[in-house]
RNA sequence: GGGCAAGUGGUGGAAUGGCAUACACGUUGGACUUAAAAUCCAAUGGCCGUAAGGCCGUGUGGGUUCGACUCCCACCUUGCCCACCA
C-alpha cells in the first residue's frame, strides 16, 4: 500500500465510519471531568461548503481532537443559522418552500462535513427554524418583555425597497442594504425594539476582562458602544419678547466652552421644530427645510464634506451659564438619534460650528486661547481652535486649563442646578422587527384596543404558518389561520402580530442550547454552568460586532434572570482571515473559487487540512497555492513511507546505557518537538507546529539504522510513535491508520493521550555558542553547556577568527548570554 | 477626523531584545530512468571578490541598547472599524 489517492479515500472511509459506530466524539454530561467547548459560528445553509467554511472548521476540529487526546472532556457541536432572507427570496423565485430549500441545503453541508472527517457531536445538531429551536426564541422575547426590555416604537426606519423590508442600522452599509445593496429609504412604522442600551455600560466594561479576544475585535465592540463622558445642559426657550415657552435639554462633552455658546441647533427630525415655529413667518421656511432634509437618502446625507445648512427658528435659548440670549436653529447636521437632538453651538471651538457661524453669519467668541501664544481674533480665525488651552471671557475660571476647566465648570453647573454630569452611548436599541417569513413570529397580539398582549408561554411555539403567499410584501399577512388569534380561555379571536424577529436574535444564544437540548427547558442550569463558557469561538471578523455584541448581551440577559451564572459566553476568540485566489477574496460571483470537493478527490481531506494550517498563520489572510497542497501531501506521504519502511516492532525496552551520540540526539529531538507542538497548537500556531514537525522528519530522515541495531530500530520506533500522535489533530485519519500498524493498544488513536516530555531529556551537554565582537557575528564555538563566564571568555578567545578582531587589551566588556551568545565589545 | 492592525527573499511565511530569512513553495543543477513522471541529493537575499572573505540588508528617518525585524519618537504606505457622535 502506499499513500495514493485511491488509497487515502479508503483509509477516509474507514476510519470516518469507526469513529461514528463507537460514538467518539459524543460529549459526556461528566461535570466531574475538566472540559473544553470548542464552537465554530454556526453557518448559513447556503448551499456547498467553500474553502473559508473549510479553513474554519479545521481549526476548530484540530482544537477538538487536540484536547481530546489531551484528556478533556470535549463539547464540538454544529448546526445552522437557518431562518433568513436567501430562503424566501428563493421560494418567491422557484416557487418552492423555504423550509424544502433550506433543509436540502443543509443536508448537502452536512454531508460534505462528514467527507471532511470533522469530529462534530451530530447527537446536538441543532437549527434555528426547527420549532424545538424558535420556540425558545419566543419565550426569551416573553421573559425580556416581562423585565422592561422590549418596547415598540413609531420611528423612522431603514427601508429596502429589494428585499422589501425594514433594516437594523447595523444591516446599512454605506447607505445601503447589507444584502440587497439597494438605497436605501427612510420609513416611519411601528417596530420592536430590545434595549440592549440598558447594558452598555456593562457590555464596554467587560470588554477589559476578555484578555484572550483579539485587541481589532475589542476596539471595534468599543467604537460601537461608543461611550462620551460629558454634561447635560438645560436652556430655557424663549420667544422673540423674552417670554418663557418651553426648556431644551443639550449634551456636550465640552463643558469648558459653554461661555462660547453663539446659538442652538436642532435636528431636522426634532418634534420641537414645527412646534416653535407655528404660525409665524418662520414655519414656512423650517418646514421647506425639514422636507428637503427627508427626501435625502442616507448616503446623501452621510456623503463626506456634506454642506451644512439651516434656518432659524425664530425662537431663543437662553445661556444659563450668563443668562444671553441666544437663536434657535435647526440644521442639517445635527442627528435627532444621538445625545438629545439638539446641540450647543461654540463657533470657536468646533469646527463644524464654526462653518456654520460663517455661512450664516452668526458670531464667534473665543473662550479658549492657546498656551504662550497671541489671543485668537474671533473676527480672523480660519478655523475653530479645539486644543487645549487657557480659559479666557469665561467669568471666574479664566486662567484655567481648558482640561481641568472641563470637570470645574461641570461641577459648577451641577450646583447652580442647570447642569448634570452625563454619560451617552452611541449604540443605539436593537431593532428587531423584520416584515418577513422566514424568521421567528413574536408572540404578541393585540387587544380590542390595539394594545400588545403576550400570548402565554404555554401556547408557545407561535408556529409559521403553511398557508401563506409569497412575493407581495409580508406573506404572513397572507395567512388567515395565522393572523387570527383565538384567546383559548375567552374563545374571542384577536389580530395577531406579523412580524417576525431579526435572524440575529437567533444566533445569539445557540452556543448555549448545545449544552442541554432538552424539551421542558431553555437548557438545564448546571449543565450550563459546567460548559460555558465556550472555551474556543473561531468565526470570521464580519461578526466582530453585531453577532459578538448580542451574545453577550443575551448571556448577561440570561444571567440577570438566573438562569446562568456566566457573564461573558466567548472566554477566547479567534477570527479567521480569508482565503485568497491571486489576491482576491474567492467570490462565485466572481467566478474564482477553488472548490474544496476537487481538491478532496485528488488529495483527500488530510492534506487539504495539512496545506490550509500550514499556509498562513489562522488570523491572517491565506492565499491560496496549488503547488503548495502538493508539498502538504509529500510531507504526509513521506511518513507514510516511514512505518511502510522502516518501522518495525520490537519488544524489548529501551537501554539508555546503549545509546550513542546519535540516538541521544534524535531522542531529544522527539523531546523538544512535543513540547514545541504542544505549545503551539495550545496558542493556535498550527503553522509552526507543522513546520517543527516537517524539521523532525527530515532529522529521522538522516538518522540510520543498520540491519539488525535494535537500540536504534527502538530509538526510531520511538520518535514514529511521537510523530503520529503529534500529528494525529491535523491529518486524523492517515495517523489512525498508522498507529494501527505501530503497536496501537486501544481503537483509535484519541483514546492513546497525548505524549509527553521529559524536561530533563532537552538538555545538551554541548552547545553551540554565537561570539559576537561589538554585536557582530563573527564565530561560533562548541563549549560545555555549564559553562561559567569567565571559561566562555577564555575559550572565546582561543578561537581563531575572534582573535582577528579582539586583542585582548582592547576588551571593554564582554557579555554572556547563557546558552545562547557571547559578545566582546572592544 | 478618531481608533485598531500590518509592512521581512521570486512566493507563503519564521524569529517579539541575542545567528534575520526557520519550514515550505518555486527556480536551477545533479543522481536514478531508453525517456518522462515520481523520488533522492545539492544550491538559492543583494553587492564586491578567482577564492578566503568583506560590506549592505526586515517600509522611511531618528533614538534607547554591548546588541533592534523586535522597544521608544516622528513619518510613509496598505487593510479594517467607527464617523457632521456635539
Amino acid at each position: 500500500m502506499s499513500y495514493i489517492t485511491e488509497e487515502i479515500l479508503k483509509i477516509e472511509k474507514k476510519w470516518q465510519k469507526i469513529w461514528e459506530d463507537n460514538k467518539l466524539f459524543q460529549a459526556q454530561n461528566d461535570t466531574a471531568k475538566p472540559k473544553y467547548y470548542v464552537l465554530e459560528m454556526y453557518p448559513y445553509p447556503s448551499g456547498k461548503l467553500h474553502m473559508g467554511h473549510v479553513r474554519n472548521y479545521t481549526i476548530g476540529d484540530v482544537l477538538a481532537r487536540f484536547r481530546r487526546m489531551q484528556g478533556f472532556n470535549v463539547l464540538y457541536p454544529m448546526g445552522f443559522d437557518s431562518f433568513g432572507l436567501p430562503a424566501e427570496n428563493a421560494a418567491i423565485k422557484n416557487k418552492t418552500n423555504p423550509k424544502e430549500w433550506t433543509e436540502a441545503r443543509m443536508n448537502d453541508m452536512v454531508a460534505q462535513m462528514k467527507q471532511i472527517g470533522l469530529s462534530y457531536d451530530w447527537s446536538r445538531f441543532l437549527y434555528s427554524h426547527s420549532e424545538d429551536y424558535y420556540k425558545w426564541n419566543q419565550w426569551i422575547f416573553l421573559q425580556m418583555y416581562k423585565q422592561g426590555l422590549v418596547y415598540k416604537k413609531k420611528s423612522v426606519v431603514n427601508w429596502d425597497p429589494i428585499d422589501n423590508t425594514v433594516l437594523a442600522n447595523e444591516q446599512v452599509i454605506d447607505g445601503k442594504g447589507w444584502r440587497s445593496g439597494a438605497v436605501v429609504e427612510k420609513r416611519e412604522i411601528e417596530q420592536w425594539f430590545i434595549k440592549i442600551t440598558d447594558y452598555a455600560e456593562e457590555l464596554l466594561s467587560d470588554l477589559d476582562k476578555l484578555d484572550d479576544w483579539p485587541e481589532r475585535v475589542k476596539s471595534m465592540q468599543r467604537n460601537w458602544i461608543g461611550k462620551s463622558e460629558g454634561c447635560m445642559i438645560t436652556f430655557d426657550v424663549v420667544d422673540g419678547t423674552g417670554k418663557k415657552i418651553d426648556e431644551i435639554k443639550t449634551f456636550t462633552t465640552r463643558p469648558d466652552t459653554v461661555f462660547g455658546i453663539k446659538y442652538v441647533v436642532l435636528a431636522a427630525e426634532h418634534p420641537k421644530c414645527i412646534e416653535w415655529s407655528k404660525s409665524t413667518e418662520y414655519e414656512s421656511p423650517v418646514k421647506d427645510f425639514i422636507a428637503d432634509v427627508a427626501k435625502e437618502t442616507l448616503i446623501e446625507r452621510m456623503a463626506e464634506g456634506k454642506e451644512k445648512n439651516g434656518t432659524a427658528l425664530g425662537v431663543f435659548a437662553v445661556n444659563p451659564a450668563n443668562g444671553k440670549k441666544v437663536p434657535l436653529w435647526v440644521a442639517n447636521y445635527a442627528l435627532m438619534d444621538y445625545g438629545t437632538g439638539a446641540v450647543m453651538a461654540v463657533p470657536a471651538h468646533d469646527q463644524r460650528d464654526f462653518e456654520f457661524a460663517k455661512k450664516y453669519q452668526l458670531p464667534v467668541s473665543v473662550v479658549i486661547n492657546p498656551k504662550d501664544q497671541d489671543a485668537l481674533n474671533a473676527d480672523t480665525m480660519s478655523e475653530a481652535f479645539v486644543e487645549v488651552g487657557i480659559m479666557t471671557n469665561s467669568k471666574e475660571f479664566d486662567g484655567v486649563s481648558s482640561d481641568d476647566a472641563k470637570l470645574k465648570m461641570a461641577q459648577w453647573m451641577e450646583e447652580k442646578g442647570f447642569g448634570s454630569r452625563t454619560t451617552t452611548y452611541r449604540l443605539k436599541d436593537w431593532l428587531i422587527s423584520r416584515q418577513r417569513y422566514w424568521g421567528t413570529p413574536i408572540p404578541i397580539y393585540y387587544d380590542d384596543d390595539g394594545n400588545p398582549q403576550l400570548i402565554p408561554e404555554e401556547e408557545l411555539p407561535v408556529k409559521l404558518p403553511k398557508d401563506v403567499e409569497f412575493g407581495k410584501g409580508n406573506p404572513l399577512e397572507t395567512s388567515q389561520t395565522f393572523i387570527n388569534y383565538t384567546d383559548p380561555k375567552s374563545g374571542k379571536t384577536y389580530r395577531r402580530e406579523t412580524d417576525t424577529m431579526d435572524t440575529f436574535f437567533d444566533s445569539s444564544w445557540y452556543y448555549i442550547r448545545y449544552t442541554d437540548l432538552n424539551d421542558k427547558c431553555i437548557f438545564d442550569k448546571s449543565l450550563a454552568n459546567y460548559w460555558m463558557p465556550v472555551d474556543q469561538y473561531i468565526g470570521g471578523i464580519e461578526h466582530a460586532i453585531l453577532h459578538l455584541l448580542y451574545s453577550r448581551f443575551f448571556l448577561k440577559f440570561f444571567r440577570d434572570i438566573g438562569l446562568v451564572d456566566e457573564s461573558e459566553p466567548f472566554k477566547r476568540l479567534l477570527t479567521q482571515g480569508m482565503v485568497l485566489l491571486s489576491g482576491e477574496v474567492m467570490s462565485k460571483s466572481k467566478g474564482n473559487i477553488v472548490d474544496p470537493d476537487e481538491i478532496l478527490k485528488k488529495f483527500g481531506t488530510d492534506s487539504l487540512r495539512m496545506f490550509i494550517l500550514f499556509a498562513a498563520p489562522p488570523e491572517d489572510q491565506l492565499e491560496w497555492n496549488d503547488d503548495a497542497i502538493e508539498g502538504s501531501w509529500r510531507f504526509l506521504s513521506r511518513i507514510w513511507k516511514l512505518v511502510e519502511h522502516r518501522f518495525s516492532i520490537v519488544e524489548d525496552e529501551l537501554n539508555v546505557s546503549d545509546m550513542d551520540d546519535q540516538d541521544k540526539e534524535i531522542e531529544r529531538e522527539r523531546n523538544f518537538t512535543i513540547k514545541k507542538v504542544t505549545e503551539d497548537l495550545s496558542s493556535y500556531k498550527f503553522n509552526t507546529a507543522i513546520s517543527s514537525l516537517m524539521i523532525l522528519m527530515n532529522k529521522i530522515d538522516k538518522y540510520k539504522v543498520p540491519e539488525g541495531a535494535l537500540t536504534k530500530q527502538i530509538v526510531l520506533n520511538n520518535v514514529t510513535r511521537s510523530i503520529i500522535q503529534l500529528l494525529a489533530p491535523l491529518a486524523p485519519h492517515m495517523c489512525e491508520e498508522l498507529w494501527q500498524k505501530c503497536g496501537a493498544t486501544q481503537y483509535s488513536i484519541i483514546l492513546e493521550g497525548w505524549p509527553s516530555y521529559d524536561e530533563a531529556a532537552l538538555k545538551q551537554d554541548v552547545i553551540e555558542l554565537i561570539v559576537q565582537v561589538n554585536g557582530k557575528l563573527r564565530s561560533r564555538i562548541s563549549i560545555p553547556a555549564d559553562s561559567s563566564k569567565e571559561d566562555v571568555q577564555r575559550l572565546a578567545l582561543e578561537d581563531e577568527k575572534v582573535q582577528q578582531f579582539v586583542s585582548s587589551d582592547a576588551i571593554k566588556k564582554f557579555i554572556y548570554v547563557p546558552g545562547k551568545l557571547a559578545n566582546f565589545v572592544v
